[in-house]
Order: structure tokens, then sequence, then C-alpha cells
DNA sequence: CATGAATGAGTCTTCATTCAT
DNA sequence: GATGAATGAAGACTCATTCAT
């Protein structure tokens, strides 16, 4: 559930205790926000965290620090799965697989959804989106070669109907069948296709 | 750009300056929360409405209700272009060009995007989105007869299609290029064919 | 209910609407700082009185001189009272007679009562104080008079037992017999008695 | 002048800066509503602590929890006070001693006797009036038992008259010689007497 | 390093009062 | 005279951030 993001840059290797409570507090930001969203109080995050407003403050000295951890170490997760489906899983249908399975989680994932509507992408995490990028790029290429996806359909549409997607399924009066239909038409409209318009 | 709805329910017709100032208050806080997202301050929509803090809270007493009229205001407006577009566009084509203008106006409309997602629904718009869910409907059918949609899709798909879509227009890097492409895929997942999964 | 203060000093005779208007706002007044302390908002007492908030203000230029006015009319009506009971009830009684029917009525009239408490005694109403003072006065005179009430009680006295036992009577749980029980204890007290301390 | 209550509960003890800045807010609290009653501004309080806004809001999270402290620190001072009397004075004359002596204070008490008149009691200073009525029981039985009190009066008689007086005592125009005499009318009232009405 | 108390700018909201209609 | 919309100062409360312990 949390990175392992040692210590950053030149930095002296964190003790251990301080790395342990990095992840906490990472943990516990990452359930508060996705329950009440990004303006969630940090002190909540302590609060779960189990420790004090200074020691988050310590290790993400903005509360915009701790909102981009959250991303990187989300995307980071996304990037992991997506390599291990790309190793596992047919490759025409790894691509389907992981979109279903990111809209299925995005309801607890408000965080990650909310904060690409909310804050915008900060130059921050660009390099993690970047990941994502080239993850989707790697499934998608597969997808198009095993023929389960139209040629011309490039990473950035998938990108753009993966992230609209999820932040649709994290509204009331979404369940599992409309998610299914939903996904089911967006689906078909990636397969490839003779009468293409 | 705002509503003409003068007086509510059975009072007496507003007095002309109150009403003016009202739809004032609406455009600016429509901007306003365009900008930056429904987090801004009150005040701030005052400011750019060129009233006093006061004048705001006046018409809409708190925060909540003035968020909810922008949404109503809104999803009115929309209503009116669904059913200008049902008597005016080519039957096949209505729920298309719909769907494509709310996405190209979503920028504007982070509002509504934003609001649906962050508070939720409340009953005081229930109406309003009702209202949609029923112009979505029509041309919805109207497509399907006319043979532009696949039979088997429905309303509810179609929303959350369009709710999805509109929140990634909203995204940095997304830019009119990338918003035909997208539009056209989903637009193809859900054009009638003979090779549904 | 209202008092018939009809123009004030050497203006024009008050216009018959404006008087009615006077009044019906001053029973409003009364109703609702009584009900709500003198806290309450002017615009309720407008609302409640059925006129607009301007007419409040132009009768009583200031909340605290409609707090006042409502004082003055007030304590002119237990005047009358206590002129009656001077005129009618058994003189020995008559003292103990006002002082019971007062304080039963105290959870009707939180506002007097609240009043003294709260913005003390403004030199604006100091004269119809004097009238209460004075009314009271004659009444303890007879009751000594009568032997009911010891000689040496004097009435500042028994205005500052009568205010304190009606505040006494704002609180929660004070029913009909702790009042009946309370007001002996006092009444005793004022009792002319052969082992006085 | 202030309490030392530590650490409510089954917290870990306060740390020492924050039970001295939580001390001179209940003082200031206590100081300021005294002179301008409940309504005074937390602001106000603040400043004359000395401490930031913030800092009271931490310590009392609501206005009604900070009067509610004010009450129980009060209502505990009151206690302590007649637990010494009852050990120290006359059987006799602890209940009058106390009596008076509160009133003496009343006007530094505004607090007191204003809180328990305008917000009424909410259940959570309850248990302390609980107190405050056990302690005025106990000094009105020895008082009983030494004969200097009627048979037959009961202790919520006697805190209704105290609040009462205390009340009266507030005004403006009440001076010590006046205050003595309302007493000793109130003292006669609760002394045994043959003639009881 | 961790702690958590203190800070204070910022937010929402209320209300007495003014004044154009 | 009456109306009620507008004003804006003031109040309660929040929360990211700092810093003494």
């Amino acid at each position: 559930m949390t990175s392992s993001k040692p210590s950053p840059g030149g930095a002296r290797p964190m003790r251990a205790d301080a790395r342990r409570n990095r992840e906490r507090i990472l943990a516990a930001a990452e359930a508060v926000f996705a329950e009440k969203g990004p303006s969630a109080s940090t002190e909540e995050v302590a609060a779960r965290a189990g420790v004090a407003i200074g020691t988050v403050f310590k290790h993400f000295p903005t509360k915009q620090e701790l909102l981009q951890a959250i991303m990187k170490d989300l995307l980071g997760r996304l990037d992991r799965d997506m390599a291990a489906l790309a190793a596992d899983d047919a490759p025409g249908e790894a691509l389907f697989t992981f979109v279903a399975r990111m809209v299925e989680q995005a309801a607890q994932k408000r965080t990650v959804v909310g904060l690409l509507a909310e804050t915008g992408i900060d130059l921050q995490v660009a390099s993690s989106v970047q990941m994502l990028h080239e993850g989707i790029a790697t499934l998608l290429v597969r997808s198009q070669e095993a023929g389960t996806v139209r040629e011309g359909v490039r990473p950035d549409e998938v990108i753009a109907l993966l992230t609209g997607i999820c932040q649709g399924a994290l509204h009331a009066g979404w369940d599992r069948d409309l998610q299914r239909r939903t996904l089911a038409i967006v689906f078909d409209g990636l397969r490839a296709s003779a009468d293409r318009r």
C-alpha cells in the first residue's frame, strides 16, 4: 500500500523510524484524502497516522508536497501494475484489463482523480505522469499488434478516456452494472472496426 | 451567460435592481468557481460581481445554495440547448452534437463538472438533474430510431460518458485535437455496429 | 398589550397608519425579545410585525431605542396595574399581590428582566423606573399602615427583591410550586415580625 | 482566581505552557465576560489573555464550551468555599455567610449569574450545578439543626433566592447598604419564626 | 527527530443601519 | 411614509505552518 521511496536525492539515508513514519503518513494521507477529498485537514492525516502534526510537516513541508507525494506513489504503483500486466496477460487484453481495474478502484482513489482535476498537474509529478503515459503506450501498442484495438488510437486518448471514466465512477448512482455498460461502450470504440466513421 | 430565473415560487416579483444583482452574482460566481474551483471564496465572488459581501448572502444564504444555484442555472441552459437541438438538428446527429458541444464548453464549466464530483448531488438540484436525464433520453431515442446509435445503450451510460469526458476535458494538455480524437472513440462505441461484443 | 404613546414631544401628530405601525412593531418586538432575548434580530421583529425593516428603523432609529421603548411601555403598564391594585385590593395585600403577579408573568417578560440585567438602566428610561418606584412606594406604605409589612422596609429593597426573583423565575427548573415556596419566604421576610434580628 | 483543572479525563498530562495558557484564557474570559456580559467577543478574551485567537479555540473549541468552562470553574470555587464554611463557621450561620458572600461578589461574577439566565444550564455543567445543590443542602440542614432556619425550607428555594438576589445585585443603583437591607429581609424570611404564615 | 502548542490570516455568516425606489 | 435591497463591520471558527519543548 505504501511506497518505498527511501531517501530522496543526495541526502543522507533516512533513519529507519523516520522512513517508517513517512510511509505511515503517506498511507494515512491517501486514506483520508480518498474519503474526504483534498480539502481534508492535515491534522486529520496526522491523527490517522498516529503521529503529531509536526512530524507530517517535517516529512512534507507543504500540504501540496504531501499531495504530490501521494500522486507519485499512486502512479508508481500503477506503473508496476501495468508492467505486471504487460508480462502476464494476453497481449490483446492487457489494456482493457488495466483500464477496467483502474476504474474499479476509482472510488477508493478519489485522491488521484480529484487531484488531477483539482490542482492540475504540477511539474513535480510530471515525470510520474510520463511514466503512466509510457506504460499505457506499451499496453496500447501490444493491443494494436494483437488486433484488439484499432490502429490510429493514441496513448493520450486512452489516458483521457481513462481519467474521464474514473471521474465518472466517483458519482453517486454509479454502480457495477453501469460501470460495466459504460466501459463496454468505450471498449467498443477502441476495438478495431471496419465501419469507422 | 446568466439565467433569467426571476422570482422563485409564490413570492412577489423581485425588484428590478435585486434581480439584476442576483444575476451579476450568479455570473460572477460561475466565473470565479470555474477558474478556482468551488473552494474559491465568496468574498471574491462579491468583488467580481461588484457588490458587498452581504448582498451575496442576502441572495444565497449559504455558499452551498450559491453553488446549487449555479448548477441549476447551468443545467437549465443545457436543457434549453437540448430542446433546440432536438428541434433543429438531424435526429441522428443531435445527441452527438450535444455531447460534443458540452465537452467543448467544459473548460468554462469546470463548475458543473467539479460540483457534481465534489459535493455530490443534493436533493435541491435533483430535479434539474432529472431534466438533463430526460433531455438526453429524448436525444438518445431519436438517435437510435435514426440508426446512429446502437440499440441497448441507455441514458445513464451516456450521462456517465458525458460527465467523464467533461472531467477529462479540464485537464492540462487537453487540446482541440485530443478532444476530437477522444470523442471519436466514444462515438464509435455508441454507433450501431454489427460486431458488437 | 401596546402603549398608546401617540406623538412624542413637540412633533406633529402622527398619521393614523403610522401610529398603528408603531404599536404593531412594539407588540412584535416585545414578543420576539421575550422569546429569544434581546439579541434577537431586528429583522425578525419586522417580520413578526408584518412591516419592512425600514419601517422599524423609521420609528425606532436604533435597536437600543426600540428596547427602551419596550421597557417604557412595560413599566407604564405595570404602573397602571399598581394604580388599579391600590384602588381595588385590600391595602395590606396589594403589594404582595403585585409582586406575585409580576413574578408569575416574568417568564413571558424575559425582556424587562433581561433588559435590566443586560444593558443596565439607561437614562432614557429613568423616568419610567421612577414611576415604578413611586408605585411600589405607595403600595408599600399602605401595607405598612395595614401592618402586613414591617416598618423600616424601603421601596428600593422591594424593587431589588422583585427584580431578583423575576430573574430567578426565568430559570429552567422553576415551576409553580418552587415559585410559591420562594415567594413565601420573601413575603415572610417582609411581614412584620417580633423577632427581627 | 483561576482553577487548577489540569488535564481532563484520561488524557496525558497537559504540557506546562499549555496549562498556563489555559488558565490565563480562563481568567481573561471570566474578567471580560464579567465586564461585558456573555456577548463579548472571543477576540477580546484572546487579547486580554495575551494569546492569539487560535489558542483560545484550541483550548475551548466553541464559545459555549468556554462559557461552560468558566461556569464549572466558578462553581468549583463556590463548592470549596462552602466546604470551608461548613467546616469553620458556626453551623447556624454558615448558610447566611455563604449567601452574603456570594451576593457581595456578584458584581465580579456577572458571568455566572448572566450565564445561568442567558443560555440555561447545559448538561455539561449539570454536574457542577449538582455540586452546588449538594453544598447548599448541607449548609441548609446544619442551619436547620442549629435552629437558625425554619424547618420546611428546601435547597431549591435557597438556590432560587440566591441566584435571584445575585441578579439583582448587578443592577445600577445597588449599593452596599441596599444589599445589606435586602439580604436582611430574605434572611428574616428564612429564619425560624413562630408566626409562620 | 518527534511533539503538539501557538500563530494569525482567511472563511463563512449575521445584523444593525442606510438609502434608492 | 413604507419598502426592502445593499452595505460592511464584526464575530465565530478553521487550518496550514512555525517553533519552543
